[in-house]
DNA sequence: ATTAATAGTTATACTTTTGTAACCATTATT
DNA sequence: AATAATGGTTACAAAAGTATAACTATTAAT
């Protein structure tokens, strides 16, 4: 790793210090003010809109949540009749999770609810600026979402007591 | 705004969303383990190492944070001596925050600390993926500090009571 | 001069998030 | 068969964020 490579991934992660609060606060926002549910059930939500089965364990490792909690934010899910549980044939220590066709729906309509503040935002940028926003957040996204989640190394960095 | 333009906003935002908690989780994590400050102050400190000097109300303004809460985060700050009070002389009531020699230092160090995991993680990535990761948080940054924060519309949409 | 508005603080109550320890049921190991 | 490890739950405590009302000091408006 070079100089330049070093000073590349200071600023990276000092755009990224600085790019969280601003997302946070507008997004944890918007969830409380339009919906029923918490940010951390609703991240659940789009785990698996990306994952279609994801045991306990697995939504608790992709997103860095204790089990406890995610136990407690599953029981929400349920509550709102948009995942269910399905119990595994070979162990059934491990009980999986899925969107129910409600959830998908209304995770759709959720999620058009809570970007209605952004949106407008968003909707004043220029087409070009538009096309960057666009092709970078993908790009940040796919590349983040590489390795920041544990899911693509071995099963062990994931079987702390969380 | 036409249909293409819409659905690339939907997908903008489908991309934010789901980028939210792998950033959250990473950061308010080591933000606790390595440091004595909460990550609502570090926020602040970031603020500032972009706008050398803000008043109390910029600060709640641009970070969306209620103005009770600036003073105790700010208050946080001075008892580590980061951040120093400038009183305005032309408005006495206008109490001015800038970060101290201290700390920047201190700032510095921390933020290494705080992305010692997250550096191991990007190190692992290859010199192309690296160089569109470096572009592209650089750009998204830069559009949504445009956008997300109050700073660019007339101070009326600041002045609530927060 | 009086009133209204602004900047910031204090105090309080509340919700959400986070962390941890103890526990049960099931499976794997020896 | 006994023990250890795993997946999940329950319960509780601590930390952080959020919201609101009431207050002081200062400035602006009439």
């Amino acid at each position: 790793m070079n100089d330049i490579e070093t000073v590349s991934i200071d600023k990276i992660i000092e755009n990224l210090i600085y790019l969280h609060p601003l997302l946070s606060k507008s997004l944890t926002r918007s969830i409380r003010a339009k919906t029923n549910l918490n940010p951390g059930s609703l991240y659940i939500l789009g785990m698996l809109s990306k994952n279609e089965i994801l045991s306990m364990s697995e939504i608790g490792c992709k997103l860095s949540i204790p089990k406890p909690h995610v136990t407690g934010q599953v029981d929400k899910l349920i509550a709102e009749e948009m995942v269910e549980r399905l119990f595994d044939p070979h162990d059934r220590r491990i009980i999986n999770i899925r969107m129910t066709e409600k959830g998908m729906e209304d995770f759709k309509i959720i999620k058009q609810d809570i970007s209605k503040d952004m949106r407008e935002r968003i909707e004043k940028l220029d087409k070009q600026k538009l096309d960057v926003l666009f092709d970078s957040t993908q790009q940040v996204r796919d590349i983040l979402s590489e390795i920041m989640t544990d899911s693509h190394s071995p099963l062990t960095s994931c079987n702390k007591n969380q």
